[in-house]
DNA sequence: ACAAAAGTGTTTGCATTACACCCATGT
DNA sequence: ACATGGGTGTAATGCAAACACTTTTGT
């Protein structure tokens, strides 16, 4: 090799995909749009669309997400390039995944208008089209890390919320039943979330307290390194 | 959006770059070329090519690498997607990268023909071309991150090796010097490795107890899901 | 005899787990 | 009065960290 002529190279369509990861008091879902263009028109789908040049992943992902469902201000984190040949029946398509987590209820604004989006419970995900299911899984098995070493769950939950909804979340992104007890001597000892004088009242008749996360703690944390296991 | 027209949108090269970790008595190393081509003629670079349309992103890092250097039968992890729009000078292209361990030693005779391949300590990494300083930063963080939670090495490690090796192995991934005696128990307790009779007798008078990993067990706990902390 | 690296256990503190009862309120 | 979910503390256990001396053998 003497010197690389890059006109040579073979060109490829680049695909983002987005799995968006919600919680709301059935558990933890996803959300899927029906597919309005061929090929696999009418099948559900992961939020997708293809790279611009003028762009990186990163404003892809953003744009694709916003353009589908609404959704703005969402940090996605890249998950995994999927590159079958044949994942793509119609053309060479490389996608690189991208996934997030959001409360489904402060957002739900943005997608109200759309009848081609929907949530779905990670047991009842149905069958996707192309390798979609494999970036599901993978997903989960990324946010399944994630929560195992670091809190998470700040972008799931609502801005005031109840230490039983924070246990319920853990509970689905891990699959398992927690101690209450302990679940609540672990959170506090991290330090990061405030007691509120609030109470929420639908939950119970005595009602259960509210809290927050502090931001400002849980951002210092971040830097030094949490350990967080459950 | 009615119907998709796949040939409206853009295309894009997409490159593959392998950073391949190695040790020896030296401690951890990562492999380097100097390039042969434009642009960035005669830098150093990571390890790297096109992808082409038939073979997916692993085997396109496989025949870069084994193209490159010689290196065969290595098993690569993807890394990350880079996908800065200005990142390569010439054309927009995003890059996939790679990461691999592998033991110096048993792999030097693939390597010993080359005049332009070079180890380098973590260390003492020069500057290198595009991007190329950050996928190596985020691929030490993903090394160090992986070695806190399970057990690597065996792949960075001769066959037969001593705890001493295998010790200064992890200090130089986790940069911080760890407890002998705490160390051996620790590997002990896991279970994975077999002592030998043997012992290298050129790395202290007394001579120490050769060890190899017991593949079986290896991969057996790796199912059930090890932790490893240090 | 001594220098250089290998080998070996025990104690201490900390973090995780298991576990059961009372409280406040609406019906 | 009772049913429903919320809230609270302690004891036992397991894991990680700290720590010092003896062994071997080549020079």
């Amino acid at each position: 090799m003497v010197l690389k002529d890059y006109n040579k190279e073979d060109k490829v369509l680049l695909a983002v995909d987005c799995i968006i990861f919600g919680f709301d008091e059935e558990g933890l879902k996803i959300l899927l749009i029906k597919r309005d263009f061929e090929p696999k028109k009418g099948c559900w789908s992961l939020i997708g669309g293809f790279q611009k040049k003028d762009e990186n992943l990163d404003q892809a992902a953003i744009r694709i997400l916003n353009h589908l469902t609404g959704l703005h201000d969402i940090y996605m984190d890249q998950l995994y390039a999927f590159s079958k040949v044949d994942r793509d029946p119609k053309e060479r398509t490389i996608s690189v995944a991208y996934y997030a987590l959001i409360d489904i209820a402060t957002h739900d604004s943005d997608l109200i208008r759309l009848d081609s989006a929907q949530w779905f419970s990670l047991k009842k995900v149905p069958s996707l089209i192309f390798d979609h299911n494999l970036m599901v899984k993978k997903a989960i098995a990324r946010l399944r890390q994630s929560a195992m070493t670091k809190p998470i769950g700040f972008e799931l939950l609502p801005e005031k919320f109840t230490m039983r909804q924070l246990q319920q979340l853990y509970e689905s992104i891990l699959n398992k039943k927690l101690d209450k007890r302990n679940f609540i001597n672990k959170v506090n000892s991290l330090d990061i979330l405030i007691k509120l004088e609030e109470k929420d009242m639908t939950v119970s008749r005595k009602g259960a307290y509210l809290y927050r996360f502090d931001k400002d703690k849980y951002y210092k944390k971040l830097l030094e390194g949490f350990s967080f296991k459950l």
